[in-house]
RNA sequence: GCGCCCGUAGCUCAGUGGAUAGAGCGGCGGCCUCCGGAGCCGAAGGCCAGAGGUUCGAAUCCUCCCGGGCGCGCCA
């Protein structure tokens, strides 16, 4: 139903409420809201608010149900919309709608075309999504692209609603990994020129290649270049790499900001000079201590060392401070689920900067557990033994990965097993979807082969879409909106893949049962015009999913 | 030891405090004279890890407990 048909009915049942609350003697109504039984026999749309009142009065749920039930059947009786409204279930007030208040969606549908779904909730708010932020010491793997798809998507769905959404990838270029990095490299050049085997930290085959780049660039030149130099240059390909690989998962950043950034223009002392006049750092044992327990957090941190370094929580008040003060009204951070340790004290940090800590929401991106023929591969970096997104994208393909990657919760782990999903790409559920899209385009297609000219929702008969499959697909079609919202709100990408599927299910159904090209012409145009409502929808699932919408396939 | 996440069908997982807990895969049985069978339909499969508690109502909230994962640096 649109978001009119359900304004009715809360206006109807607020009403009926009220006269109820004067019966009853009752001071305060309790809020009132609804929710969509899964029982078809429970209505389209139902109420729990006699349960919520009876508790408050404690008087017999089904005796107010009774009550709010006599003020609402003369309502019911004078609008079109419904068709019946009764109790049940001990207390519970359910609507029974008219198919007819389901078809205005397809005209909305029609309407908004690709702002079908799009929303203002967010009311132009700035939000500034941080995700992946992967160390740039070797390639990313397949735990990154959780966070890559995860981080995209959000961004999507909440520009879909309405906020001015930034993404932004935190570059951690600077600090003792990069140094370690840089060793590394310099030690499997100088391998090259014939050294002797030294210890590498990083083993991955990618600082070979680095390696051997430079040899080939200028042989024996580099010999007596500092460890910074090949810091640099690794850290400036392997981000290269990381960027392309990005690229083709479909993930793209409005900035990728340094951390050295920080440490170069003095944003770090002075974000660290800023708690201090507050009070809120703490000389003790020849370092700087931030008084993290003042607020939510179990112990204080260091922000400088003894040696007068900052540490990386230092870097992190920093860059925090520059995005509230970029304009940010509210940030995301999509983290590996290994830093949860680390979101007290940075929401310590974004209170004694004084800004609020509920501006920013952290969404934490539980493992992948990866096998291969059901053997666990290690994803250690430093190992140098992993399966990078590279490789999983030209073995699986970006679609179905993208998919896999936003089935399911966040919060919850995700067994992925590359031998399985290669075997199964032709069952997997991402087909399922994008093969019920290239239907469409088919059937489309072949209807106006047959001479039938696609209308305008608003020129054809709707009332003559009366069979169950239809009237099924059409009420999919309208809880679109209500989806998008949600996985805003929720910052739950994982439902928009669920609604999806639910959504192909639902056509492949209608498209079994029933048929457009064949039938009477008014009663073809109606279902010509449903039938391009679900591929309006599905392609802005897909869209905000970051997949494809194929014609064919 | 302390903290965070997860335990739901054989497997992988959905499930805003609501009514008879769902889907996909696997297995079983059906459906192509027909707009794409990468599809559809049906049956089977459950003590929601376990025990208490709150509530008119709990897979969902609280306490405890058992299993699995991950954290507890002057690393990043």
């Amino acid at each position: 139903m649109t978001r009119s048909t359900k304004q009715v009915i809360g206006q109807f049942l607020t009403e009926a409420v009220e006269e109820a609350r004067k019966k009853l003697d009752m001071d305060v109504i309790p809020p009132i809201y609804f929710e969509l039984p899964k029982e078809k026999s429970h209505g389209d749309i139902s109420s729990n608010i006699s349960f919520l009142i009876a508790s408050k009065l404690g008087i017999p749920s089904t005796k107010v149900a009774d009550t709010i039930l006599e003020n609402l059947v003369s309502k019911i009786q004078q609008s079109p919309l419904f068709n019946k409204v009764e109790a049940a279930g001990g207390g519970f007030i359910n609507f029974f709608l008219n198919p007819g208040a389901f078809y205005p969606v397809l005209l909305q549908i029609d309407e908004e075309g690709e702002k079908y779904g799009c929303s203002d909730v967010g009311g132009g708010r700035k939000v500034l999504v941080e995700f992946v932020s992967a160390n740039p010491t070797g390639p990313l793997h397949i735990g990154h692209a959780r966070n890559a798809a995860v981080g995209d998507v959000l961004a999507n769905i909440l520009r879909a609603c309405g906020f001015d959404v930034n993404r932004e990838y935190y570059l951690n270029d600077v600090g003792s990994q990069v140094e370690a990095l840089g060793k590394s490299l310099k030690s499997r050049y100088m391998q090259l020129l014939g050294e002797r085997e030294v210890d590498v930290e990083y083993k991955g085959e990618y600082l070979v290649e680095l390696s051997r780049e430079l040899f080939e660039k200028g042989e024996r030149q580099y010999k007596d270049r500092g460890v910074e130099f090949f810091a640099n240059y690794a850290v400036k390909r392997i981000r290269e790499g990381i960027e392309k690989d990005l690229e083709d998962f479909g993930v793209f950043f409005d900035c990728w900001f340094s951390e050295e950034n920080l440490h170069s223009s003095g944003s770090i002392r002075k974000a660290v000079s800023l708690l201090e006049e507050k009070g809120l750092v703490e000389f003790r044992e020849g370092a700087k201590w931030l008084k993290s327990t003042e607020f939510a957090d179990e112990k204080d941190r260091v922000v400088i060392r003894s040696d007068g370094s900052p540490t990386y929580l230092a870097a992190d008040i920093a860059y925090h401070y520059r995005k509230f003060n970029d304009g940010s009204d509210r940030l995301i951070n999509v983290w590996g689920a290994d830093h949860h340790g680390y979101i007290p004290r940075l929401k310590a940090v974004i209170e004694g900067l004084g800004f609020s800590p509920d501006a920013l929401d952290i969404v934490l991106i539980q493992l992948v557990k990866l096998r291969r023929s059901g053997k666990p591969v290690s994803m250690s970096t430093r190992a140098g033994e992993f399966v990078t997104l590279r490789e999983v994208i030209d073995e699986v393909g970006k679609d179905s990965m993208r998919f896999f990657m936003l089935m399911r919760r966040s919060n919850a782990q995700l067994d992925f097993d590359l031998e399985l999903a290669k075997r199964q790409s032709m069952e997997n559920p991402v087909y399922y979807v994008q093969y019920a899209h290239a239907r469409i385009c088919s059937l489309l297609s072949f209807a106006d082969e047959n001479g039938l000219r696609l209308r305008k929702a608003k020129d054809v008969q709707c009332e003559l879409l009366r069979e169950k499959e239809e009237l099924d697909l059409i009420k999919v079609l309208s809880f679109f909106p209500e989806v998008v919202e949600g996985s805003a709100r929720s910052l739950e990408p994982h439902r928009l893949t669920g609604y999806l599927q639910r959504l192909a299910s639902s056509f492949h159904n209608f498209y079994d049962r029933l048929r457009v090209v064949g039938e009477e012409e008014e009663k073809a145009l109606a279902r010509l015009a449903l039938v391009k409502a679900a591929q309006i929808t599905l392609q802005n699932g897909l869209r905000l999913l970051g997949i494809s919408a194929p014609e064919k396939m």
